[in-house]
DNA sequence: GGTATTTGTTGCCTGTGACAACAATAGGGG
DNA sequence: CCCCTATTGTTGTCACAGGCAACAAATACC
């Protein structure tokens, strides 16, 4: 039995826990075990969770019968004894994973083992306000529906929106790029598709992803830096969980002050992180106005100049101040940069390790990992689709799951 | 039954619930009540756990068993229908709680209800080895045993120390105003008293008894600075659950880097909210070498001299923006302030308010609290005493309490 | 004093995981 | 090739803990 460590802090919540509680709680350990590991083996279930074989039987043909894992006699190969059966999640359960930008709406397929199995672009001139993007995801969605298998099932919708979001209602309270301001997105593509909708901030939910399937796999505490042309945004894992603050705007690591400076970010605050690594900058001094991240990771990856290099160097101590600050607080295991955070890093990663080294105490800094994201673009959306999964994987028998008739309108 | 939001994050721990389990965490959920709130009606905790009449009584009469709560027909009053059964923690339950200091070793009894019953303090010329301090404190304990009653019982000894913590083993990592350096402090005192002893950061310790039994009383997401002569100090709850980070050295909010300042904290890093708000510069301003935190609060509180005036100003100003910023990355309900920093947040409340919303997103300090601390100087007792009370709390029936004749040597 | 309301108590029921025994399947050694 | 060991799946039984219903107890209100 996995003894859990609970030092002073005691249980989050004062609810009780009866009989359902438990079923509900094994099955949902099961789920999100085989979310995170994909496939796996009926004996490591019992070994991880620590339950009776006979019970993890119990509980694995109970989620086979919802139609949410499948089993197979898959030889996992070596070993003395009778090889335990395979476990995997269903390919048949997908959600769909919505980002609206400021020049295109993306909308794909996720399944439940994290994959992306299908993906739509639809670009924009200029940023679509709220309902446009609704009616755009909404459309993308139906269009998707027509190449699925018939057997597919519908977990729900996520979408992962750059700016602040009340998770509570699906509200988007302010998202600056975007121009949107208290748009209730979750209801208009629910009332688009019938679709259960969900929402969240785009760094929060990418955070969860690479957390869960990139390089932050396993670590109870992760910080994550992502930027793009809406500025730097940041999530946090923190004992494994998401920071979200008390109403949920928490993690808006772009905005921490930590220096001086006069410049301001997007949000009008002076010598916040954001305002100091700015990927404008960067275009300007390469006169490469417009240009797509992976044009700009090429441009920096390549560049003799020293005017840009002094200013990429220039970032990268600012940066790294960043990083410095936010290890000294969370203590985590690893750091991880996506977008062009990542690229200036591969520039020069001892520089910036030099900056988080000279900002931050031994204590917080000893064996902390800086590392590039490993899932790039596919972040967020395996995210978002993660907001949906959600319901399906803490209560996996008492979650609704829907067949594509559902949407077909 | 009481809804647990798991959104997206999944369950923490992977271990799975048995039967055993069921019973434990019920009584963990009780305890855990009973602790933070007091005395409690039964039909409260039936309320609260979502748990049956019949259950709450059974697992109540479990824990008058263990003699770790006890239940009395003390009228509520009010209310049709037949008076709930109190139930209040045992007076019986005591904890150690040890504070070695610079200039002097403290020692308290604090109840399981949250009380200090006795309190003796040690001073010392210089400050203390490790090993100098476990032997004060063994001998402060032995002396505080001879005042209690016969039946009292002991859960432990918890130790708030001002430094760099690893709390699985109990070594101080690092103190650097004790000049502690890998000091196994928690066996030191074990071997001297015979008690299991737990050890953590005295902030750390401190955030929580705030956030249990002070201004932070039921917030879900809280920050806590401290600051004394050995510097600023920080806690912080999230989702009401200590933040440790991975090794267990985060929180230490006072060198989080905010400013270009060439000025110095303790740790050599520069610009850090420790090194710019600095209870030593107060103290020179006022010609004040040595004074304790109660006179300096009344130097503050009192002063009419412009440039005394100005340093305040200046602190207040720099104060707000290392509070904006954590604000901006935990969005939390309440920040409380403790020491000088409550001192110099009394003298201008306005002032600092105004600097914590130049420094953070609306989104993050609307409906923010800036508070005192309610307990003062006993808040780090308290809370290290609760490191002794979590075992006991987390797992009623399977921790053992200790006679007074364990010690008595 | 009667009624409604709330809570404590008791006995019984049910769901769920543990457990033991057996079957199934693998590798290794003679 | 057979036997032994090791591991896992399966099945039936058991025990425990919480739910539930009925009744008793204690209060407020009319």
């Amino acid at each position: 039995m996995i003894v859990i460590k609970v030092l002073h802090s005691g249980p989050a919540s004062s609810a009780g826990q009866n009989r359902e509680n438990i079923r509900q709680h094994n099955l949902s350990i099961i789920m999100n075990l085989l979310y995170k590991g994909g496939t796996l083996a009926r004996s490591q279930l019992t070994s991880v969770t620590g339950l009776n074989r006979s019970t993890i039987s119990d509980l694995v043909v109970e989620l086979e019968e919802l139609g949410i894992i499948t089993q197979s006699e898959a030889v996992t190969s070596g070993g003395v004894g009778r090889p335990s059966l395979s476990v995997s999640p269903s390919d048949n359960i997908v959600a769909f994973a919505v980002n609206p930008e400021i020049d295109a709406t993306t909308v794909a397929v996720v399944s439940l083992s994290g994959d992306i199995v299908d993906k739509r672009r639809y670009p924009t001139k200029i940023q679509p306000a709220a309902q446009e993007a609704a009616k755009i995801a909404g459309q993308l969605i139906k269009d998707l529906i027509k190449d699925l298998p018939a057997k597919t099932r519908i977990a729900g919708i996520g979408v992962a929106v750059p700016g602040q979001i009340r998770i509570d209602d699906g509200v988007v309270r302010l998202a600056p790029h975007l121009n949107w301001i208290e748009a209730p997105i979750a209801a208009m593509i629910q009332q688009e598709t019938g679709l259960p909708t969900w929402v969240d901030n785009d760094a929060t939910v990418s955070c969860m992803a690479e957390r869960n399937f990139g390089s932050g796999r396993g670590a109870s505490h992760c910080v994550y830096l992502f930027a793009g042309s809406g500025g730097i945004g940041g999530g946090v894992v923190v004992s494994g969980v998401q920071l979200r603050g008390a109403a949920g705007y928490g993690s808006e690591l772009g905005h921490i002050q930590i220096f001086d400076s006069k410049k301001t970010d997007f949000s009008g605050l002076p010598g916040t992180l954001e305002a100091l690594v700015k990927r404008d900058d960067l275009l300007e001094s390469f006169k490469l106005f417009g240009a797509t991240d992976d044009e700009l990771d090429v441009e920096i990856a390549n560049t003799k100049d020293p005017k840009v290099i002094k200013l990429i160097n220039n970032q990268l101590d600012n940066l790294g101040r960043g990083i410095g600050v936010l290890a000294t607080i969370f203590n985590p295991q690893i750091v991880v940069l996506e977008g062009f955070l990542d690229s200036i890093f591969k520039f020069n990663k001892e520089r910036l390790l030099a900056s988080v080294h000279a900002s931050s105490l031994s204590s917080a800094h000893d064996g902390l990992i800086v590392s590039s994201g490993e899932l790039g673009t596919k972040a967020v959306l395996v995210g978002a689709a993660g907001l949906a999964f959600a319901p399906l994987i803490s209560n996996p028998s008492g979650t609704e799951i829907y067949k594509l008739s559902k949407v077909s309108a």
